[in-house]
DNA sequence: TAATTGTGATGCGTTTTTTGCATCACATAG
DNA sequence: CTATGTGATGCAAAAAACGCATCACAATTA
């Protein structure tokens, strides 16, 4: 959209907070972005940008004006969107920014199903902290995110959750292989791979640990998903898991030759955590995006059944 | 704003329903105008407009569009206002739709008094009836609008109320002009000069002159209320007015010497009608829009006291 | 039926706008 | 003090937008 050149190098310019920054990105010379923004602020009658020694940094009219950029660029999409869909075929965009847990099998598999019956809608997947994938809503640059506990900003609207109860993993002849459900207190002393502070798993894990009193013996924290699972066959350790984050059969098929086992944990222990599905509270999504969303509510409704809600 | 160009010529062509004609009122050729609307719709990826022999006119896309056009329109000027509104002064423009009723003596002493406060401040005033200022809100053409009875719009939010009684009103020395009240009953057969029936006080006083079965001596019609009240004093008849519609001193000085007198009609005969103040439902005003909003309350207040609602 | 009028589309030369290079002025870090 | 980074600006080249003349088509009029 030709029109939107300006407002989108403004919004370049504002996450770089440098002109050339954002000028290299965008593939132009500083000084042709350097002029469209001196033009614009001439339009508006004021700055939008402090100019700072280190750079340039929005004022207060910047902030309002860029907050309008965002909102503006995502109605033109989501006017796309629907323009698009009138033709029959959905076309479209859909961004999703996601803890890792869904990355790994649910979002490949349920992308995947939905192109096939879209082959037009393209998607973005930004696999980010919990908190920046909520940033990533506020600043429009992601339509929906996936997020494993918690939930801290007022501004997410959670359009549907799924209850997930904790996992332990590790080698089949592991000794705690043997049992079917899990205690905290079997894990006492025993060596682990834990997943970093900043993932909602972790802190889920956490309370359970200090409501039992328990201690393990915490090897090595990772932020690797594939890591933590696959260090599991190189050293007698155990592991945590959601089972949205595991391969299906590891929990569908308990006889399984896998060399790892998943048996989940009392929910005594560590109560079933919460993953949230949602969007930025007030916004109207773009066909593409609200379709997608549905079929994500259909996909984990196929799951786990019972345990999602609205 | 530059950037906005193509946006506004792509909504004169939709008013305009003719590429020639818009481009005339935007004082550039056709061929320009034209290969803008192109160049749209080759981005967009489909066409916006049916072209026919007599012009063109949007299609269902291009509904879409223009109407995301409008709001954005619209949002930015909010957002500019908010802007301007930081520097102290008080920027800003206000466009308003209404009837004739309180074009004559409300509105000009209304905005006399907001613009001595805030001289940045410009105005558009557009008298027109209650449904055209409706649609005016509807395209984002008025930010407010006074209708004096009825609403018919379900996207028309009121922001305050006045209850206006009828007036009846004639020369001094016509023989009803003795009364300090007026009962239909009393006009039976006198010649009336009338407002057109798409005046709200017309419809108000139908009301009543039905249920009263009383008929009066229409003799002329006219929708200038400059006509109505000014022919008083040519010929023995009466006419009908809301007090929002007269000189303030017709009411508060029955004593004056103005060859003109105005008199309640009977409430048990005619009701008082509600002036309605409002906005399209759901918007969020410009910062001089909303300020003027509440000068328009304070106004309504100042004159009608009890009268006033919300 | 034929001429006329009005519509949007398009080729081409001109004008306006945008861009890029080189450079300046300024601030900060080493 | 020097080196490096920042945004601003003069000037010429490139790109985009514009206006004129004209076409093709449809509806209206004679």
């Amino acid at each position: 959209m030709r029109f939107m050149t300006s407002l989108r190098f403004i919004d370049a310019v504002a996450r770089e907070k440098s002109i050339r920054k954002a000028a290299e990105k965008l593939a132009i010379t500083s000084t042709a972005l350097n002029r469209r923004i001196l033009q614009i602020e001439d339009e508006i009658g004021q700055p939008l940008f402090e100019r700072l020694a280190s750079g340039v940094r929005l004022n207060t009219a910047g902030e309002l004006f860029v907050q309008h950029i965002r909102t503006q660029t995502a109605e033109l999409a989501r006017v796309q969107s629907q323009i698009a869909d009138l033709s029959g075929i959905r076309r479209g965009h859909v961004r999703i920014a996601s803890g890792a847990d869904t990355m790994r099998y649910f979002l490949p598999e349920t992308v995947a199903r939905y192109r096939g019956e879209h082959p037009a809608v393209t998607f973005d997947l930004v696999r980010q902290s919990g908190d920046a994938a909520e940033q990533a809503l506020r600043t429009l640059e992601a339509d929906l995110a996936l997020i494993f506990e918690p939930i801290k900003s007022a501004d997410f609207q959670t359009m549907a959750t799924a209850r997930q109860q904790l996992y332990c993993m590790m080698s089949a002849n592991h000794p705690l292989a043997k049992k079917p459900m899990i205690r905290l207190r079997d894990c006492v002393g025993q060596p682990a791979i834990l997943p970093r502070a900043d993932a909602g798993l972790r802190q889920l894990l956490n309370v359970g640990l200090i409501r039992r009193s328990v201690e393990l013996g915490t090897v090595i924290e990772s932020n690797s998903q594939e890591f933590l699972q696959n260090y599991l066959t190189h050293e007698m350790v155990i592991s945590f898991q959601i089972p949205i984050a595991m391969p299906s059969d590891l929990i569908s098929a308990p006889l399984n030759t896998s060399a790892i086992v998943a048996k989940p944990v009392d929910l005594a222990d560590v109560p079933a955590g919460i993953l949230h599905i949602g969007q930025l509270k007030g916004r109207v999504l773009p066909v593409a995006a609200a379709k997608f969303l549905d079929s994500i509510i259909t996909e984990l409704g196929a799951r786990y059944g019972d345990d999602i809600d609205q």
